[in-house]
DNA sequence: GCCAACGTTGGC
DNA sequence: GCCAACGTTGGC
């Protein structure tokens, strides 16, 4: 590994975003090729938004039908405001899906194993942009059998 | 479809 | 600044 790509890797941070797929779904942001994350009205996930940078890892989940995490994603733009706001500070990022997965992590999975009782995920219900530790993205990636690179 | 949990608003 | 009332999210 050089020693540029092992910084890239060293500074990656990991998000996890829910999105309800009836409204919008993992396969609408794949047919759109990339997409402004928008709408998002909550301060302490604007806040997380504000710290993503380009590379980070996005896990897209589905909340309300099939709750599972089905994706991944990464950010392509750093956070700017978000014009479908009318009034208030608030910010999108762009991001582009990288693949689905070939088995999604569902959320009876994800409580079920003990060592993920802290994800934010179980804790924080509605916060829909949240942080994932990376030694929760190792216990993920052991579940779904795959890196998320 | 229900409702618990949480965030926000606004009266005091 | 407290907190009741209200609105929304999302699991079940």
């Amino acid at each position: 590994m050089s020693s540029v790509s092992q910084k890239i890797f060293l500074k990656m941070n990991y998000w996890l975003l829910k999105t309800e797929p009836g409204t919008y779904s993992w396969d609408d942001l794949v047919k759109k090729g990339s997409d402004m994350w928008d709408g998002v009205r909550n301060y302490q996930a604007r806040n997380n938004i504000r710290q993503m940078k380009v590379g980070d890892m996005l896990l897209i989940y589905h909340s309300v039908k099939n709750q599972a995490v089905v994706g991944l994603a990464t950010v392509i733009k750093e956070h700017y405001p978000d014009p479908t706001a009318k009034e208030g500070d608030w910010s999108v990022v762009d991001i582009k899906p990288v693949r689905k997965l070939a088995k999604p992590i569902t959320l009876p999975e994800i409580k079920a194993n003990t060592k993920l009782s802290q994800m934010v995920l179980l804790r924080n219900r509605r916060l829909s942009v949240q942080p994932v530790k990376k030694e929760e993205v190792s216990i993920l990636e052991n579940m779904a059998g795959e890196k998320f690179k």
